[in-house]
DNA sequence: GAGTTTTGAGCAAACGATTGCACATTTTGA
DNA sequence: TCAAAATGTGCAATCGTTTGCTCAAAACTC
């Protein structure tokens, strides 16, 4: 390996004067630099990425910190987008992406300590879906630069970029609502995460509001995995009060729900209406193509490392609180086929 | 930041015995590891990785390097998949993995450079759709450990990982066959990708030795894109000598194929049938399930960090080449109905 | 033309670990 | 009982950079 030794015994300068053209330093003269530089060239020189982190205290690499139960998030094009928008920033900012998964949470403490606290990246990207995780705790503990996708109270130097879940669901509820429905359901996802909780109650919100009453019996609780939507409609189905529309927790599920609804032999939307969340890729291309509310996925995953490397950088505080705005997008799975032209 | 010297001073042992706890060498006393140990965990101590990696020349990091086009990767599930096996391995086996994307080809070059020659990373799983990516041949010009996922020749340094997708289109298509359709036609993606390519041969080849003939029609270039897959449909359903069968690209194609059949008024499977590759998550949700040939992605995305991580260690050479093998998921996408039970 | 400023480059000390070698002490063995 | 072996620890060099300080030479001042 040709290290900046070598170049300056090559180019008969002292190793602090190659440093300098690297990092072109105002006092090299224009000879020196030239020198230099087609040394380095002719050598290969590439510098050791460890020594320079060791003197400067920085490593130019940000970490993407995955929830525990990770294995699901990958089951979604959502998570996909999400990286997509993340490393489109960090590349063009010229950081480093460390991808940091846990198996086990003992595991996840202690992989994340050695990161973080080993001086191993600069700053975290963290997604986690419970607002009361032990990892959020830690890293405002440390006071380390940290992006939450997603929602805390109580850590005034975690910076979070998060869509407006409450007020997603009640846009979407809302546009159910216009359609004419009032007997409109929810499918949850994994009861206990934030936005499970907070789109449940947006959805509370516009029925609500709408001076509509809730029958218990619609609030089905699914997971985020697909097959369990299936499994929930010959339930939901079969009540006496049967819902004629449904607020979806996300379009994987919604492709459960609408398969699960059209083995049942019922329509959609014509016997029950769907909209969802994430508008993912395939949304438009099921039949019917499901309705469902855009939030912006890769512009959350991009803002989320554009913030984090303004902190580093400027240690501007940035605004602590980001929302990305949600928009709705309606295709066929939220109206019926007598309201087309109506 | 407290270091391996405050530990030494606060201990009364010199750095080295603070060091070598650290690593339990063998000689270091039962009393000097305990005390060390406790005064560690007392002020907090956490090694610098810098540090460690300067001296021990290796950086206990993989770098996963997409292709250039990663934005369509990530469009799939199938990247996720892949994902999910190389960290599910890579967490276990204690690496970080560095995801390195690339916005352009010329910065390609240099962020691989900088990884490889600045000595970030010890290995790369490198993804490349190209056999004759440029940085296949840089990667084993240096000698670099690589395993590819995908498919390459004339390098002998480089351990690939792949799927036999000549033999997977050949099985997909004498199913079909075995289906009894004699006009099957193949919906390709990116043309010069070796996946097309391999699995249009595979195609061809269970097509010759059924002794059926290809009527150039057939074969409809479309896109990993889904919706040029929609597209295609409108020209494939009409001309004179329609195909009964399509062999497509992948799932997420599939769904395209499958909408635009479905909206121009045919029936799947009764008027054509369908079977792709992949088996994402998603396929058994559509209607008609689809028809997929699961080609083990999970396992691929492990195995190429398994194997990575075995030429790093042992440094055996593990085998150069190696298969994932796949399976026909048969759903009913490629099953007639009047043919079900019979 | 002497004093001051600017420019260009080198010395050497970090950064935080690891590790070969040396050395003192203890244990072993015959 | 004494040499040899085993055990426990420290010294100091090293990994490849960066950077504050120093100093000589060149370029300005007036």
């Amino acid at each position: 390996m040709v290290t900046i030794k070598d170049i300056a015994k090559a180019a008969g300068v002292s190793p602090s004067t190659v440093s300098r053209v690297i990092s072109n330093h105002s006092r090299i003269s224009k000879a020196t630099t030239i020198k230099v530089k087609r040394i380095m060239e002719e050598m290969g020189y590439h510098p050791n990425v460890m020594a320079k982190s060791l003197v400067s205290k920085t490593t130019n690499t940000l970490a993407i910190v995955l929830p525990r139960p990770a294995e699901e998030l990958f089951q979604d094009f959502f998570f996909g987008e999400l990286l997509r928008g993340i490393l489109a920033h960090s590349t063009k900012a010229g950081y480093d992406m460390l991808l940091a998964a846990a198996t086990s949470p003992t595991d996840e403490q202690e992989t994340i300590s050695r990161l973080v606290l080993g001086r191993r990246v600069d700053g975290v990207v963290l997604l986690s879906s419970r607002q009361d995780d032990p990892l959020i705790k830690m890293l405002a503990d440390h006071d380390f630069p940290t992006v939450l996708i997603g929602r805390t109270e109580g850590h005034d130097n975690i910076i979070t970029v998060d869509t407006d879940n409450v007020q997603a669901a009640y846009d979407a509820t809302t546009h159910l609502i216009k359609q004419g429905h009032s007997k409109i359901g929810f499918v949850i996802g994994v009861p206990n995460l934030t936005v499970s909780v907070d789109r449940l109650e947006g959805y509370r919100k516009a029925m609500q509001q709408a001076g509509l009453a809730i029958n218990p019996e619609w609030i089905i609780d699914s997971e985020f995995l697909q097959q369990s939507g299936y499994r929930a409609m010959s339930f939901v189905m079969n009540i006496p009060e049967r819902p004629t529309a449904l607020v979806v927790i996300d379009d994987v599920t919604a492709f459960g729900v609408l398969r699960g609804v059209t083995e049942l032999g019922f329509s959609v939307p014509n016997d029950i209406c769907l909209i969802s969340f994430n508008n993912i890729a395939l949304s438009e291309l099921a039949s019917p193509a499901l309705s469902s509310v855009d939030i912006g996925t890769y512009q959350l995953g991009y803002t989320a490392s554009h913030l984090l490397v303004r902190r580093l950088q400027d240690n501007a505080s940035s605004q602590i609180r980001n929302i990305i705005p949600h928009r709705l997008v309606v295709r066929e799975s939220s109206i019926k086929d007598n309201q087309k032209r109506g």
